[in-house]
DNA sequence: CATCAGGGCCCTG
DNA sequence: CAGGGCCCTGAT
């Protein structure tokens, strides 16, 4: 599909904002459906069922930021189509997210400030809707990363769109319960295994309109708990990224999983990773990071995965085996 | 070659 | 509440 019509708007961000760490989480493996650049971010994004290219630039500072964002589709879109999706661009990417009483309870932690200080400006954030971050959450589990960003690459690749847009070949995910005419033994052959029968189940739910995420983001952190764990597929660990990555709920942190284990516990405590700090001592460690608990884990998550871009590090390639 | 453990979850006993 | 089964893939 060729995008040719396009829109340019203006986004101004709360202050500080820092472009890169935003728009770019490195451990956010990428598979066809962005591309990044520093100041720049090409992005899909199906928005009620229209897909869209996006291009974001930026065109200012850390303290005095400033978005170009450049909308891409093949015709005209109405004004309130547009406003609408600002208003959720500004959500994903907590675009006006006061980061001011984090930093000054962090200013004394001797792990936290040098990274909040190179890292000044980041929002936490994904670009996906709850639905699509449920399929990511899916094809994440019990599978390594390659595993992973193959299965989710041949999903899109059979049930999404290709866009042509500002010179770029990008995918767009197909819409909640667009799978309906899909069998599960289909899905199989596309050697995503068991989750075939997740992914049909959570598509039918979302078909059937029994979960709404707007809704849902109105509701408190036990309620939008309690309703995800009713999908069929999502259990602990899918659950707590939801709850951060599309909830935004920077205080809840109640699992880690065992790579995630192993890197916490050379992070914080220096320890051979075939020797790992039990999860229930690393979830103590990070009380004191208080009611920013995951973000602030998030921000030295980002930090090692920023360095890994531009240095080797041996044992962290040993635990992510790309 | 064969075996095995993954960036979980569901179901059974 | 522990443990088996599920899928494919790359490592050993």
């Amino acid at each position: 599909m060729n995008l040719n019509v396009t829109d340019k708007i203006e986004i101004t961000p709360s202050t500080p904002f820092a472009f890169d760490p935003t728009f770019h989480k490195p451990d956010h493996f990428t598979s066809g459906d962005n591309l990044w650049e520093p100041g720049i971010r090409w992005q899909t994004l199906n928005w009620q069922g229209m897909p869209v290219g996006i291009k974001f630039t930026s065109e200012g500072t850390i303290d005095e930021p400033k978005i170009s964002m450049m909308v891409f589709s093949e015709a005209q879109l109405p004004h309130d189509f547009v406003d609408s999706l600002i208003s959720e661009i500004r959500y994903r990417y907590n675009l006006d997210l006061d980061l001011s009483d984090f930093y000054k309870r962090s200013q004394k932690d001797a792990m936290l400030a040098p990274v909040i200080e190179k890292l000044r400006g980041m929002r936490p954030g994904h670009p996906s809707s709850l639905y699509e971050y449920l399929i990511i959450g899916v094809v994440l589990q019990n599978a390594s990363v390659r595993r992973s960003i193959q299965m989710f690459q041949v999903l899109l690749e059979n049930y999404g769109t290709l866009l042509e847009f500002d010179g770029k070949e990008l995918w767009c995910f197909w819409n909640p319960g667009g799978l309906q005419n899909v069998s599960e033994e289909e899905l199989r052959a596309l050697k995503i295994g068991y989750r075939a029968k997740f992914i049909k189940k959570i598509d039918d739910y979302f078909s059937k309109g029994l979960i709404d995420e707007q809704t849902l983001r109105n509701q408190d952190r036990e309620t939008q708990m309690r309703e995800l764990l009713k999908l069929y597929g999502v259990g602990p660990a899918t659950v707590w990224y939801l709850l951060f990555d599309v909830f935004h709920h920077w205080d809840f942190f109640n699992h880690i999983s065992p790579w995630e284990q192993k890197i916490y516990s050379k992070l914080f405590f220096d320890r051979d990773p075939e020797n790992p700090v039990p999860v229930e001592k690393l979830l103590k460690h990070f009380e004191r990071y208080g009611k920013y608990k995951q973000l602030a884990v998030h921000y030295i998550w980002e930090d090692l995965f920023w360095k890994r871009e531009t240095e080797h590090i041996p044992w962290l390639e040993e635990e992510i085996r790309i």
